[in-house]
DNA sequence: GTTTGTTATTGACCGTGGTCAATTTATTTT
DNA sequence: AAAATAAATTGACCACGGTCAATAACAAAC
């Protein structure tokens, strides 16, 4: 049976955060050093690791958090009616993952976490990701706007699986060239989807 | 002007390589480091790092090399003639990049780097597979077999993505269900390439 | 063979993530 | 309130990747 955690630990997670916000937002993910948390925290280093596994660990719930705002922010726009109007709606998700490859490093690999495990919020948003698709992609299958051969479910994951893909390409390219992501996501999900 | 190598530099490169493929036989890809490949292979820390950006580079080059004898076998099998026959011919890629997680990281990493850096058989590899896919969706195509609404390159390309997603998946699920990661392919690769 | 210039290797050194026995702070028991 | 138990924090310590000025090995020029 394990207790409650007391006020004063909730406070120090709260810091931690809190100070790991600030430095994000100076310097980008990438920027985010152990000691530089620790040491503008008032903390020692020994408490930044028994609040988070390892850095990885607080990447992803800062990162997660962000990842929680862009579905809340998706959820209340009109559900789209066409693949066009998806891949809209979708695009500041890709913008925001596209910024650092770190947020897309940390998210492909707790993207599947067994959210048994506290503060898994990445997988959490997985599923919901997919859920939301799921819901705007059920009804344009009613109005025969798409396809209707296969599973909602299955349609809805696999535009997550494009999402990667363009995402995984779009790091490698050194994103150099004028495309952005969204606009290499078009035609994946025009195919994926075509009635 | 840049010149040739000197012999001895060459042989080194190869104890490295050798060396290292030794310690990954014994101990997976996860088992590599540093200090162990410069000791075994009789050298000073710096010079592995002189012959290999870091030790992801060196990941890369063996990963690529494997990559590159799946490839060959690929190529070498019969063409397939059906969207479950290519899942069946893709399956050992999938069992390789499965085994570890590291390795499915790396070839994400450097799947499309810029080949004109040297030693990046990676990008090489990524690019050959997406045209012995092509090569087989096309006659695909003509046959009536698979889609001739898009062009075979997406197919192609969409069929990689569906990998990446599979394995990604895989991964986080820690693989205890018995399904592996080419079962979960199969629906992807009808949906995509139905009719 | 000696000098000069280039390539290859060296290893002490540093930054950073992460650990863990010891210590301090809080909570419960008597 | 004092003693006993548990939770939270500490910071010296280690492992490992990666750097770079110095040095050795080699090749070319004389």
């Amino acid at each position: 049976m394990t207790r409650a955690p007391q006020k004063r630990r909730l406070e120090t997670r709260a810091r931690l955060l809190a100070v790991a916000e600030e430095i994000v937002a100076e310097g980008g993910y990438g920027a985010l050093r152990a000691e530089d948390v620790v040491s503008r925290a008032g903390v020692a280093k020994g408490t930044l690791f028994s609040h988070f596994r390892d850095m990885d660990g607080l990447l992803a719930v800062l990162i997660g958090g962000r990842v929680m705002t862009l579905l809340d922010e998706m959820e209340q726009t009109a559900p789209p009616q066409s693949p066009a109007q998806i891949c809209a709606v979708l695009a500041p998700q890709l913008e925001f993952v596209g910024r650092e490859r770190v947020i897309f490093d940390i998210l492909l690999r707790y993207s599947g976490v067994t959210a048994a495990q506290a503060e898994e919020v990445i997988a959490e948003g997985f599923l919901r990701q997919v859920s939301i698709l799921e819901d705007w992609l059920r009804p344009m299958q009613a109005a025969g706007s798409i396809r209707t051969d296969q599973p909602a479910l299955l349609l809805a994951e696999g535009i997550q699986g494009f999402l990667n893909h363009v995402l995984a390409i779009w790091f490698c390219q050194e994103h150099d060239t004028g495309d952005s992501p969204r606009a290499a996501l078009q035609p994946y999900i025009d195919a994926w989807l075509v009635t």
